[in-house]
RNA sequence: GGGGGCGUAGUUCAGUUGGUUAGAACGCCGGCCUGUCACGCCGGAGGUCGCGGGUUCGAGUCCCGUCGCUCCCGCCA
């Protein structure tokens, strides 16, 4: 028997020296005795944390009193007769035993990081699942096609990466978003169904949920219906449960309306493991004494489970203005059923009938406009059931959100904008409301909900130039505006366009959810800090004056950094 | 761009109202040890308290600035 792998520990007893050999698949003690192998002895005591060691002995099974319950190998230990010292290592900069090692640390290491369990653990799960998705796929009759990274720059949306080109001085690729116009593309090309786990370059604020550059299943398949859709995704979900042993969510996946999902929820990515719903109050509070109800566009209130104190009603509160809020009203129902209330005063019976709670609750209004209402209820909603451990880790609740609006009002510049992308379809019969009512048409798209996180979204697209153009004209932009931005785009969508629609799944928060990890930099190899750098590299890095001379950029002496020699 | 949290040995942390020579655990180095498995015992090294400035007789501790990490808002079609 040869086995190899790391030191994870060594027991030098002075003569019998006990090592525990590590590699991904656990551990195993390797027993040295002086008396049976004296020159294996020899390299045994020499042998530190993390050094790299081949072994030639024999599996023997332990005495019963030597036996270690606590792994799974511990009945047995290899008896060694040779020892082989592969590689030395220095001192590590932490211990891989050691849970608690922050992460910069552990980023600036990375590669040692990897060699423990959850980075094991984590990466081949990984690796797992989008095996199942391929081949699931594959079993679909999606065919895998690859689009260009570099592209043409998309003025909206995120920020592009550029990348400058010394063939064409002066000028720049933008690293693609994500594949959008040229998997439409492939569906005009007659591919029919497609797929790719395409990486995606987004040069946005950073996240425990973003990375600059992430992967996404996109796929898109021609004449399909809004369920041919969710079916092929909801097949791959069940496809990836299923490929780690996991019962996966029963089929179909619950629908719900942005509408309901705003007005109960109070977001378009709901939580659903915990009830806490968002209710309704406009239509009893319209001429009431309490001038914030009266004056609101919209009032609506959520009902806690727990008669609040002042102070904790007071970081409520706090909550509630960092997301807009100008304050945050509420009504006590104290143990015994008494109400506590700054505002009870001002409100009628009817009032106080819709609003009469259990006792030991706490009613907590928010009256503003209806977005206002929306986002801060959502955020107290969300807040309140992570506090208030309403939240059932155990529970897995996959949903869809559907009926979105095709055009959101922006608040600053007034212009309607799309809501996720403008080759979104209208939902059949809406086509005339793009220019009569923007802000009432519905659209085609949807989004895959996991425990209140995004996973992707999808729609049917437009597959005829003429309501594309309308979609644009309605964005405020100029015919030629739209030629110049999407000429060629537009001009495909003239050639034969089938009806088309697709989706897009984050790889990577889909890993994550499915590692039970709360972010997403733990199922990513070599991911970049929250300020955009990698520790383990340095990157990114200032260049010199003759590579951006070269490449067509000139910078004036002081704005270009010095590299480190 | 804005708000919150954090920054003290290699690592994880403690450090009182500002007061002697800044501590612990693990790790590391040396020695002893033949049934350990978080081995044990003895000894030792290791610190620009993120950085810069200020207040003070005296600053890890107070003040100002700055940098890094992190969570969130904006942003992410």
């Amino acid at each position: 028997m040869i086995v190899a792998g790391w030191v994870a520990r060594r027991r030098d007893h002075g003569g019998l020296v006990f090592i525990d050999l590590r590699d991904h698949t656990g551990i195993v003690q390797l027993v040295v005795n002086p008396e049976h192998a004296r020159e294996a002895a020899v390299t045994a005591h020499e042998l530190r944390s993390e050094f790299v060691v081949r072994a030639r002995g024999e599996i023997v099974r332990r005495a019963p009193e030597a036996v270690n319950p606590n792994i799974p190998t511990g009945e047995v230990e290899i008896q060694v007769d040779e020892l082989e010292l592969v590689a030395r290592s220095a001192p590590l900069p932490f211990q891989l035993d050691d849970e608690g090692v922050e992460e910069p640390v552990r980023l600036r290491y990375r590669y040692l990081d990897l060699r423990r369990d959850r980075m094991q653990r984590n990466l081949r799960l990984s690796a797992t699942v989008i095996s199942a998705i391929r081949r699931s796929m594959e079993e679909q009759g999606f065919i895998d096609v690859w689009s260009p990274s570099m592209t043409l720059g998309t003025p909206e949306g995120a920020r592009d990466f550029l990348v400058p080109v010394r063939l064409q001085p002066g000028k720049f690729f933008a690293l693609a978003q994500s594949p959008q116009l040229f998997k439409q593309a492939f569906m005009i090309g007659g591919l029919d169904r497609y797929y790719q786990i395409a990486t995606c370059w987004r040069d946005e604020d950073l996240r425990a949920d973003r990375q600059f550059e992430f992967r996404q299943l996109d796929l898109e398949l021609a004449f399909p219906t809004r369920e041919d859709v969710l079916d092929v995704l909801e097949q791959i979900v069940v496809a990836s449960f299923e490929s780690l042993g996991r019962t996966a969510p029963a089929r179909p996946f619950p629908r719900l309306a942005y509408a309901d999902a705003m007005l109960r929820y109070g977001s378009d990515k709901p939580d659903v493991r915990f009830a806490l719903e968002i209710q309704e109050a406009t239509d009893v509070t319209r001429g009431s004494e309490f001038g914030v109800f009266a004056n609101a566009e919209t009032v609506r209130f959520v009902v806690a489970p727990k008669a609040f104190s002042r102070g904790e009603l007071q970081k409520l509160e706090v909550l509630a203005k960092e997301w807009g809020a100008k304050g945050l009203a509420y009504l006590v129902v104290d143990d015994s059923g008494e109400v506590r209330s700054p505002i009870a005063k001002f409100l009628s019976e009817t009032e106080l009938d819709t609003f009469r709670a259990e006792p030991g609750s706490t009613v907590l209004f928010a009256a503003d406009s209806t977005a206002m209402v929306e986002r801060v209820l959502g955020a107290v909603r969300t807040h309140l059931g992570n506090e208030l451990d309403l939240i059932d880790s155990d529970r897995d609740e996959l949903l869809w959100v559907v009926d979105f609006p095709l055009f959101l009002k922006d608040e600053d510049t007034g212009q309607w904008t799309f809501v996720h992308h403008p080759f979104t379809s209208p939902i059949e019969g809406h086509e005339d409301l793009i220019e009569k009512s923007p802000g009432s048409a519905l659209s085609q798209h949807y989004d895959l909900i996991w425990n209140g996180w995004e996973l992707g979204s999808g729609s049917i697209r437009i597959h005829r130039q003429e309501i594309q153009s309308r979609v644009f004209r309605a964005m405020g932009m100029t015919d030629d505006e739209a030629h110049a931005k999407f000429g060629w785009f537009l001009e495909a969508l003239q050639m034969g366009a089938p009806p088309h629609g697709g989706f897009a799944l984050g790889i990577e928060r889909f890993v994550a959810l499915l590692a039970g990890e709360s972010n997403i930099r733990e199922v990513i190899a070599f991911p970049k800090t929250a300020s955009g750098s990698d520790p383990l590299t340095g990157a990114p890095a200032p260049t010199t004056k003759e590579r951006l001379h070269e490449l067509g950029i000139e910078l004036d002496e002081t704005s270009v950094a010095q590299p480190k020699p």
